[in-house]
DNA sequence: CTACTTTTGTGCTCTATAACATAATTATAT
DNA sequence: ATATAATTATGTTATAGAGCACAAAAGTAG
């Protein structure tokens, strides 16, 4: 496979959020310091413990935050192309306390975390960026730990599908989740077993809710999801 | 009951953290925007769905930030003197997710959003600031979601109790929390009916772990919480 | 002091969901 | 192609914890 390298424009075109909040001088201290790597499908890119490094940004591909717990281990959130992540533990001054892998072949954009502070440190509006950013990600944190312990199955399932509309898309048919998950992520996104997972999905076949092929799913009635999202 | 006013002094004090952070003249600008606000013992301090004004200093008191679900409520974090809420949901551009309530008569510092933002678009320090704070709370909020999804009952019911003596400590023979939460209170920190945080209560009593009197909760073996709490 | 409400404590039942077992299917490697 | 491993599917059993009922105790109000 012939894997071309990603030129500078382009890259600087998916980090444009803060690219553009940059003074030139700035621009041009940034533009030595990144560069991208690559990640294979299901390939590990930080472990709970590692110290933070870099700011990471997703270029291409799907990746998933995550942490293991006894046994069964529990999506946190995902990431979708021109998101952020990676930069919390460094700023917060602990370790990760989550693990980070990608869902699918993926090509991510490093910052060293060092630059990035220097660069807030001089830039407020670098700085305020990163104060929305995570004022948002706290408080989808607050109502997901309400909707995982709350819900029942069926609820926290249905949730989880739109959620992956919602982050991911659909294909041209506009209804197709465009991310093929296996059963056990769902599991681990909906907070139950692989098993009930697998039987769930099987329900909502059933009712017509969705239709099932492999791992492509498809929304066929939304409204009904959403009503059986939030009633739990 | 003499209520006597807060002093400014005494007030620039507790929000030491912020105030320290800025210039004379900032200072200057913040002394007359601030005021502090009285709630008695479980009065509502905000609603979930309000629009959030005013950051928050806790002066006096103990504050819970909790969000309704279907029946239970869950506490999502509990405040303790001269720490800052409420800020969040401005920042990140949506109205509160979450409610928050005195679990004691308590003194709020106010501090209208409007300067804040003011003040963090002026001084570096102060953004840096919260980007800080906002990224342990995060921290926080992930770990929370796992130990609340997959730890049991008495892992989790010992969990609190750990938390609360971190949080608020404890008197003078070192082992007596020094806040008295209702049994109800209790679940909802740890994600339980109440009729289970009385059963285990007791539980962990027989087992010569705490002793009860009433709302007053001694720890007396710490260690074995500690485990309990850390399997699950 | 008396009535009323809230909180705490305990027992019993029921159910949602985990845990386990096994088969069928699909992917991956040799 | 064949063997091996991983994933999906489905049935069965076991259990943690919710839900409910009711009594005792402790607050609170009139």
């Amino acid at each position: 496979m012939v894997r071309k390298e990603i030129p500078a424009a382009e890259i600087i075109e998916s980090i444009a959020d803060i690219w553009a909040l940059l003074t030139e001088e700035q621009q041009k201290m940034l533009a030595k310091q990144f560069f991208t790597q690559r990640f294979k499908k299901n390939e590990l890119i930080y472990c709970e413990g590692d110290r933070p490094t870099h700011l990471m940004c997703l270029l291409e591909g799907k990746v998933k935050i995550f942490k293991n717990g006894v046994g069964r281990s529990q999506i946190i959130r995902v990431i979708k192309p021109g998101e952020y992540f990676a930069y919390r533990a460094y700023f917060g001054g602990n370790d990760y306390v989550t693990a980070a892998a990608a869902f699918e072949p993926s090509i991510i954009c490093m910052i060293p975390m060092q630059t990035i502070t220097q660069l807030v440190a001089e830039n407020n509006l670098l700085a305020q960026f990163f104060i929305k950013q995570l004022s948002i990600d706290l408080g989808i944190a607050d109502e997901r730990t309400v909707n995982l312990t709350q819900k029942h199955i069926r609820g926290r399932l249905a949730e989880a599908l739109l959620f992956l509309k919602d982050t991911y898309g659909v294909e041209e048919d506009e209804a197709t989740l465009s991310i093929y998950l296996s059963r056990e992520d769902l599991a681990n996104l909906s907070n139950m077993t692989t098993s009930n997972a697998i039987r769930t999905l099987t329900l909502f076949s059933n009712e017509r809710l969705i239709t099932i092929d492999g791992r492509k799913i498809r929304l066929i009635d939304e409204e009904r999801l959403r009503k059986i999202s939030k009633i739990g």
